[in-house]
Parts: structure tokens; sequence; C-alpha cells
DNA sequence: GATCCGCTTTTGTCTATACAAATAGATACG
DNA sequence: CGTATCTATTTGTATAGACAAAAGCGGATC
């Protein structure tokens, strides 16, 4: 029981993935689908929409659809909040605050977030623990005019993270991954030597062009990755099998 | 000029993404918004239904159409071929084949990729130079039974990943990005010293379930991230602000 | 109380038609 | 020859109506 619209879109798809229509390739045009599938336009129409719609195919006007070009260039990355994360992994997790203080926002970190200097912050430093090992170690700064009600919450029970991702709407969010090595300070909280490979992840939300909040989330390398899967078929589209940051 | 269907998805997204419309809101049923649009309810479901591809919204028959739960937990990332990227970022990019062999897949190789020993591979070492820094070392395995024209190409003027890129349909894409600490060639190759954090990116690429090629390709620490922003409105969908990995 | 049946509501899909917008290509004109 | 205009083709959007499928709900029956 497949409806029209879904055999005309699979169908494409298998061509266009079995390599035998190559990018650039005209599709036929709707009329002609039209008459090989007996059904009517607004049913070619909405197929071959919604391939464009995923980046599948490009339509134009008085020419006609076009195999896009592969691009396996983008990648859909599952980049959690570490507790949920270790939940799903069936891991235990525990936090700890080290440190927790209203501050004004100086120069140099205003530059670095993109805001203007003296706004109120809550600065925070939060160590992560798996399964009893050290495996993050987050350093936070909260927008306290985009997120008054931090300005009393301990964050003792509920981890920043996750608190805020239930408390704010946002807008944006920026993800940057990179390696660095682990200074002393580091090192010694990640229970890891010195000058060790380190994973990490910044992040950076905000509502309406305004930041929310900002987060380094640093790993040990051998105790963490990033992973994601990608199907042409669903270009861009998350996927379920896509795996999250793993252990 | 914007269509009803446009301005109907804009409202509903604006009151979603300002937290007026929290995450399992009921929207207005099809019949509830044709009354408030005076539209059909053919534009009004094709707009629901385009929200609902997205991820926006959940829709459930009898029951009404529902706000989803937030996720921040997905971003799409740009990973592209090197040289490409580096096209694009302004810079000039060469690269020098440093192995290139036809071997037989060890048992322990077959193992990682989740093959059957035996096949035969060929094995390609190159170091990407850009702006006359090397940046990347890239290993690679190319299933020769996948890409029989491999075994003749020298990938002397054009690199590995792009010729393969043209070559070769693919079906499914896994990523995985690490920290590591350089070893002893690796540093000396990358030219910088031992131990230095380093981003790696492993690639393999399937068709139709065989593997293509798999690819490691490291980066020193302090020459290269991966970056991608994500907003809520394109759940999942890759958007042109999203940054390449960058020098 | 438990189970089954049918009613009603809501979404899913499809049709046939209509007009609008974009634009490649042909034609007319200076 | 270059330029403006027209025309035909293709996609984009919208309408009104129809029936199907899922599922909550209440009532009848055992």
């Amino acid at each position: 029981m497949v409806s029209i619209h879904q055999r005309i879109v699979e169908d494409i798809e298998t061509r266009i993935m079995g390599g035998i229509w190559l990018p650039g390739h005209r599709i036929p045009f709707e009329h002609e689908l039209v008459e090989e599938y007996q059904c009517s336009r607004m049913t070619v129409n909405k197929a071959l929409s919604a391939l464009a719609q995923r980046g599948m195919i490009t339509r134009r006007r008085k020419v006609g659809s076009f195999v896009a070009s592969r691009q396996i260039d983008r990648t859909v990355m599952d980049i959690q909040d570490i507790s949920t994360e270790a939940e799903l992994a069936g891991h235990h997790h525990s936090h700890k605050i080290l440190r927790r203080k209203v501050e004004t926002l100086d120069a140099a970190t205003a530059a670095q977030l993109g805001e203007t200097t003296g706004a109120d912050i809550l600065r925070l430093h939060c160590l992560h623990t798996v399964d009893g090992k050290p495996n993050a170690l987050e350093r936070r700064i909260i927008m306290l005019a985009m997120v008054p009600s931090a300005r009393t919450e301990s964050f003792a029970s509920v981890p920043p993270g996750k608190w805020l991702l239930d408390m704010v709407p946002w807008s944006k969010a920026r993800h940057v991954i990179r390696a660095v090595s682990a200074d002393a300070a580091t090192a010694r909280l990640l229970e890891t030597e010195r000058g060790k490979a380190c994973l990490t992840l910044i992040r950076q939300t905000w509502q309406m062009s305004r930041t929310v909040t900002h987060v380094e989330i640093i790993h040990p390398g051998d105790r963490f990755q990033f992973a994601g899967d990608f199907h042409p078929t669903e270009r861009g589209v998350p996927n379920q099998r896509s795996k999250r940051g793993s252990f």
C-alpha cells in the first residue's frame, strides 16, 4: 500500500542513487511523469517538490528538473547534552559544579561572543563524570539578561546544559569542534597527562540574534568521539541510525 | 509577494521559535487555519505537511498537530574534500602521493572495515599542503572491486578524494571525528611536534552496503576545525551559512 | 467490567482545473 | 548585427471536492 507520490519519489531516488541518472541528468517533465504514472500533475508536482526541498534535484521553470550534484560534504552530527547522551548509551552520569560566579562581561570575552561589554553573566565550571571516570570539563557563560532565573539556580541536581535546554527557547546554535592539547589544570581535572590530545566542542546559542549561552566542553581524546551517518537519499535530514559521541 | 503556504509556515515557525507555542502545544486544526487564512484545505495541508517533514511539528490523525520537542542535539557539519574546501576558502592547495600500492585486505583491516579478508585494495598515503604549509595527512583504502579504474589511476593531478567523488556513486557515508596525539612519523610529515593534538576525520563510504573507500585524514589541531550552524526552523536541513572547516 | 461495533473527527492522498511566473528560443525591428 | 518583443513551455501556487485511513469515544452487548 504505497501512495503514487511515494512511488514516484522512490523510483527517482533509486535511479539517482544507483548511478543510472548522474548529476545534471534531466528528469522527465511533469507531464511525462503524469503519463507514465497515470496520475494528476498535482501528485507529480508534490513528489518533485519534495525531492527538490531535500536537495536531491533542482528545478527551473521552462527548463526542467535535474539531478543535483552529489554532496558528500554534509553530515548530520548528533551533538547532545552530555547527561542525555550518557543515559542513552546506558552509562551512569554525574556532575559537580567547580565554580559558579556572577560577573560582568569583560572586553575580551565580549568580543569573543560578539556581545557588548558590561553585561551580567553567570560563569560556570562543571566536571562531568561517566561511570566514575572524568569525561568532560565544561566552561559555560550564561547571559543573565536572557535567562534571569539562572541567577538563583544552583545547578546541583540538573546539569546546566539540560537545564537550559528545558528553560530557554533558542533560535540558532553554532558548533565548533577542534583538537587541543590539555593544559596542566585541565589535565589534572580530567585525570590525564598534560599535553594529551583533547576534543573540544564549543557551542554558542542565540535567541533572536542575542547570545543565550556559550559553552566549551573538553573531552579527553581517548574517551570520546563524534560520529554521524549520512545517506544521500536523506540529504541533510537527520537519520535515526546516526550515532552519538561514544565512549 | 509571499504565498499563503509560505505565510502559514512562517507564522507557525515564528510562534514556535519565539516560545509562544511550547513543545506539545496543539496547533490549530486544518479547518481552523482554513477559516483564519481564508484558503483551501489543500494549502493548509501542504504547509503543515512541510513543517512535519522538517520535524518542526508532529501530526496524528484524529488527534491533531503538535509542536515537536526541541532538539539542539543535531547539527549539520560541512565536511568536504580538502582541495574543494581550500579552493572555496581562497587558499592554494596541492597534494603529493607518498605511497600507492595494490594489496590484499588483511584480517585486521577487513574487520575494521566490516568487509571480508582477501579483497584487492589500493592503499594510498597522501600529504595535502595549503598555502605552502602541510595541512593534512590522508591514509586511504579503495576497494578495487568497487572502483576498478582506480587500479590504473596515478592520482598525481587530481587528489583521490575529489577523483572518487566524481567517479563513484555512493549511498551512505559515515564520519567520525576524534582527537589524537601525533606519533613521530605523522608529526614529521605535518611539520609539528610529536604528541601534538590532531583532529582526525575518518570517513567510510558505501554503495549498497559494500565499502567503496575508507579514509583517515589527520589535521594538526592548530590549523583546522569543524564548524556548523543550526537553525531550528531548518531542522536538520543544511543551511547556507554554515561554515566549512577553516584554517 | 470487558469487548466489540459503529460514529465522528482529523489527517492523508488524489483529481481536475485554473491562472501566474519564469524563461529559452523564435521573431520582428531598428 | 544587436536589441526588443512575442510565444510556447515548464514549473509554482491555489481551489473545491472526494474518498480513504487512523483513532478517540460512546454505547450496545455479553
